[in-house]
DNA sequence: GTGGTTATTTCATTATTCGCAACGGCATTT
DNA sequence: AAATGCCGTTGCGAATAATGAAATAACCAC
């Protein structure tokens, strides 16, 4: 693995987990000698992506990585264009609404918005949302480039639940159908007793970049649910895209 | 220079300037020859750090990033607590109102919300503002370890208009009169026709581990709003320490 | 087509990184 | 109070991974 690759994967390891790491458990962890794992710090630490407690000896993700973060929201405001949207999505439906963006490996989720109901659907932020087992992953999928979604369809399917879709015929129905309405649904595929219904964002190119989605207890849909719904997501989903790009198949600068 | 500090100052490029880059520019202003650069940045990609347009071939920051700067968010909630004291102190003041962060290379503006007015100070999210240079530094400097201010006093002072501070004793000078009262004013130190005031946000530990702002075009400073901002600005870091911390004095768990 | 530009790949060289092991500090234990 | 164990830090030869020049391939404009 490249050296770049160990430094990532610490940043990750930081990421996860307690918010304070020691070098131990990450050279543990990361199976990287303890002097590996030091030096890599120490160069993150130069630059600011991580930060290192003086007296603990503790190591965090450092302030440069919020910058970072900054820096590309400036650059592609997705999160600043799309929350509007998704608040006014989540107060429409009164349900969880996530907004999630592409990236190499998965559905990164950017944001959520929890239902004011007792029994609600929650999402981490920053989760990795399969693509074979959400909403969003298949509606996703349904609107992406023919080289990842054979990416998709030839690899492995991981079970999360009993309802998780595990054969690539299925799969492939599934997002047939969900480019045909427009809008994706799931079925307990990620977490069980959740019912979930999403639509693609799509880009410039009209290839999608992310998705937003409602999820809801099973219980709690009724008939008729999921296509108004349906509709909601799909409304939300063009309205971000037309925030980011203009109005859509018009083609104009791609990311400016 | 370690190969991940050339990766990591690869990313910082990628996120000043154009958002999207291309290789040969990237290469040029890093200093790294053509092939270095581009397996830096499929390292990067390969993570999901770095994107690259497949058609235009462009790289630009990734949605990993954004991954990241959520989990430390979720570890530390810093923007999630701050936000709301941001928001009221800008709307009590009417003037713009800044929040950053420390870090290794200066203090990160990680919110910043603009006056209403037309002549207002503009402050860029992302930006690292320089210790000596502004309110914000001069704030921080007098509430942190001794170590670090030092590493201030022994450095550099460039200058950013005919007004920064230039002299090691009139910056001492600043820092102890901040200490006194709580917070500090920085005039026109970094930009010209700026003045502001600025008061340390504390962590667990005593020391600061930020600051807010209020930053007005001088014109519009009259006799006392200084004062008047002042206790604002010091109660509003105050706050903010308690949200994150708990109350202040009080030992708590760090960064918990 | 053709010329010029830019991205990508190849490969031998070299510098950097690696992992072992020893050192030093700190705290708890005996 | 001395000893023990744990963790972080540093030094050094071995080995791997990064490097840069040059060749190749893709692309665009003309």
């Amino acid at each position: 693995m490249s050296t770049v690759g160990k430094a990532i994967s610490l940043l990750e390891m930081l990421g996860s987990g307690a918010p304070e790491t020691a070098l131990a458990d990450l050279a543990k962890c990361a199976g990287f000698d303890k002097a590996t794992t030091r030096r890599l710090l120490v160069s993150l630490i130069a630059h600011g992506l991580v930060e290192q407690d003086e007296t603990t000896r503790l190591y965090r993700l450092g302030a440069g990585i919020a910058r970072l973060a900054l820096m590309r929201e400036a650059q592609f405001p997705f999160l600043r264009m799309a929350a509007p949207v998704v608040e006014q999505l989540a107060a429409e439906t009164g349900e969880t609404v996530h907004l999630s963006e592409y990236s190499k490996r998965g559905l990164i989720t950017v944001q959520v918005i929890e239902s004011a109901k007792a029994n609600r659907v929650s999402v981490q932020l920053g989760d990795v949302l399969p693509m074979h087992a959400t909403a969003s992953g298949i509606a996703f999928l349904a609107f992406t480039e023919e080289r990842v979604r054979e990416g998709i369809l030839t690899g492995p399917l991981p079970a999360f639940t009993p309802f998780t879709i595990g054969d690539v015929e299925t799969l492939a129905e599934h997002i047939a159908t969900a480019r045909a309405r427009g809008h994706s649904t799931g079925s307990q595929g990620y977490e069980e007793g959740v019912l979930s219904v999403a639509a693609p964002i799509l880009g410039a190119d009209g290839f999608a970049i992310g998705t937003i989605a409602v999820a809801a207890p099973q219980v709690r849909i009724h008939k008729g649910d999921i296509e108004r719904h349906g509709a909601s997501v799909a409304a939300a989903a063009h309205e971000i895209g037309e925030r980011l790009f203009g109005p859509q198949g018009l083609p104009s600068r791609k990311r400016a």
